[in-house]
DNA sequence: CATGAATGAGCATTCATTCAT
DNA sequence: TATGAATGAATGCTCATTCAT
């Protein structure tokens, strides 16, 4: 059992969270690589080195692990931008920082990256209600930067925050879709990313810079 | 090839193209709302008005379907895209077309836009490999406008045209998901998207151009 | 196909009736043989020679299968109980015929027996919904013939018709229940059970009649 | 025969009769609200307040569980029976008492006589191998009273005394049935199959009745 | 003795595809 | 060409049973 990190005090909803989480990380694999309509259960199952059954002790059916994943996934990752947004001082370097992250994240955790650009989509009705709140919540706070750039004067106010922050989004996404897609069965270069990454934010930031 | 009946005019791979073409317009309704590995090849054909059978008398399965929704469709945006292209005379112009007809297509054939923008990503790995062709091909296109108005001295040249042409796909891409995601049951409103469609042009347009 | 049996007017409810009948049977076989819990799908399949897909054009699932050997064999029996009933002039004639019938019929169709006596009772709360209605029609029937016995003068009147039917039905299936269980694997004799309905008429009619 | 711990009274097989005891109550609650096959191994534990696997250490399988119910209570019931039909004078007042132990029991343990009557019939071949014995040797004691009577010139001999129990089983079994089905969600009224019984009980008598 | 997390064999059901008509 | 009844492989999920603690 080698490592049960200080016991108890785990912050997993329920005991044998470390069982979860392997589940998770094995879904987050096999889903990246075969698209959540294609992955069997008991390849996860396989993936995570549990029995079958086991998946079930800790989610409801195999929607809920695409679920869950983006739950605990997005989750973070709008904790992480809250933080990291406060602790920046100009607009312009919260936007640097947002594409970063998004990009960034994906750098680390290039199955976490395909996983919720690819299978986002693959979603059936059910799995865009759990989802699409997260996505929402992301897309305001991307929109609250803006807007507050607008109010200092920053950036130009004749672009809807709104509509700024979705084709950030889904220039970001379309970027990491085609890294990804780019490169089938090589290993992609993550520095290709990064460099699309700075050039994409240097392009969009002074398209929406106020104009004087 | 068959080509029976001297079905003339369609460039059609068979003859038979009416009914090939109800059963692609059935399916990129169904597809569009329940997506391609929910929807049943049976949906299709009711959708579609023929027997279940008959599909597979101009499709190879149900795959085949989605492939040919692609070539069909995307082939005629890129032929489309490149007539309107020549017509143009200036950088932004272009562009501007280009956003429009990314989006436009989508204004007036909205089922249309959903297949590419969602089903796209549904896409088994054999599919990708037929899709992927298409859509670099779209991609490349649009790469060569930003080149030719970098040469032009009109665009900045500090930015490659093939990262700018990916984010200029994912963000249109990515408004048109919001904007379809954003009206679930509603019918969404077009003039919304074109809005959108317009600023996003400017804001892109803005930071594109070479700097004096 | 050999039979077509006068090929469309077939009393069917779809088309296909034949090898829903085939089904039917084959189920009754196997439900008798090893209980509906049992029994899988796929045996039902088997015995009736078709695919196991194909149960499912006729039968909503397996409880239905269940469902409909109820209401089509229950109902048959209770067509002829009435039919019979009114043919007969005297009340004991009439309850003597009930007595054959109820046992008659399995006499013939050995294993539809143990399936109305032995799997009525397995049913889900869902089965015991559509089961229960037929069943209280025919116990009705039956106390409406004890009930005129009773106006006629013929049968006693302090026993309560609802009950005498009951008990009625309760110890023919006893009976049947027995037959059945007692011969596990050799084929039972069907004059032991005709000798043992014919016992019981008599003792059942002696006690019911009107004292003087 | 184990008998360990010195547990002297009850004839229990293994130490621990009491966990066993509440077991065996929370099965017979469970099993009669929604039969054998529906009832989960998890749901007699949860009823009976243990574990899953507690209820192992007790009970070999599922099976066990319903045939230990069957040997238990039936056991108890024949022994009452030989009881109360030694104390008893007359034929007549012995049949009585058997009838009224047969439903006498089920209404003071509804749900003992639910698991008899609905349960004794979805056994698996395995199960029916030993809950039959027990069930011929109740058959039997009853059949031995009918017997005596014959002897006795009490009781006609023109029914065989086999004929006799069985229909006397089947009937009261059948009555206790439609009592228990007749109201699907309201607690019956124990009343009223008390005059139910009575009132077969005299058809049934006067029926069997030496004529003279 | 008791626990309950983990197991994995087993099964109902679905649905793409075929083919006799 | 067109049909749609029939097929049967494929798979998500359940649940009786085990066993490390």
């Amino acid at each position: 059992m080698a490592e049960k990190k200080g016991s108890s005090a785990k912050g997993g909803k329920r005991a044998g969270g470390d069982k979860r989480e392997r589940i998770l990380q094995a879904a987050i694999r096999v889903f990246a690589k075969n698209g959540f309509y294609a992955t069997r259960v008991s390849e996860i199952a396989k993936a995570a080195g549990v029995a079958d059954g086991t998946i079930y002790l800790y989610f409801e059916n195999k929607d809920d692990v695409l679920v869950q994943i983006f739950e605990d996934r997005i989750g973070k990752l709008l904790e992480i931008l809250r933080r990291v947004i406060a602790k920046e001082e100009t607009v312009e370097a919260r936007i640097r920082r947002i594409v970063e992250l998004q990009l960034g994240l994906l750098e680390e955790e290039r199955d976490l990256a395909e996983v919720i650009t690819v299978n986002l989509r693959q979603s059936s009705r059910l799995l865009k209600q759990y989802a699409a709140p997260l996505f929402t919540k992301y897309l305001e706070l991307i929109a609250g930067v803006i807007a507050d750039g607008q109010k200092e004067g920053v950036l130009r106010r004749d672009v809807s925050p709104r509509i700024a922050a979705r084709s950030l989004w889904g220039a970001l996404d379309g970027l990491a879709l085609t890294w990804a897609l780019g490169t089938p069965e090589r290993k992609p270069d993550p520095a290709t990313l990064r460099k699309a990454a700075t050039q994409f934010a240097t392009l969009f930031l002074d398209g929406l810079r106020a104009r004087d």
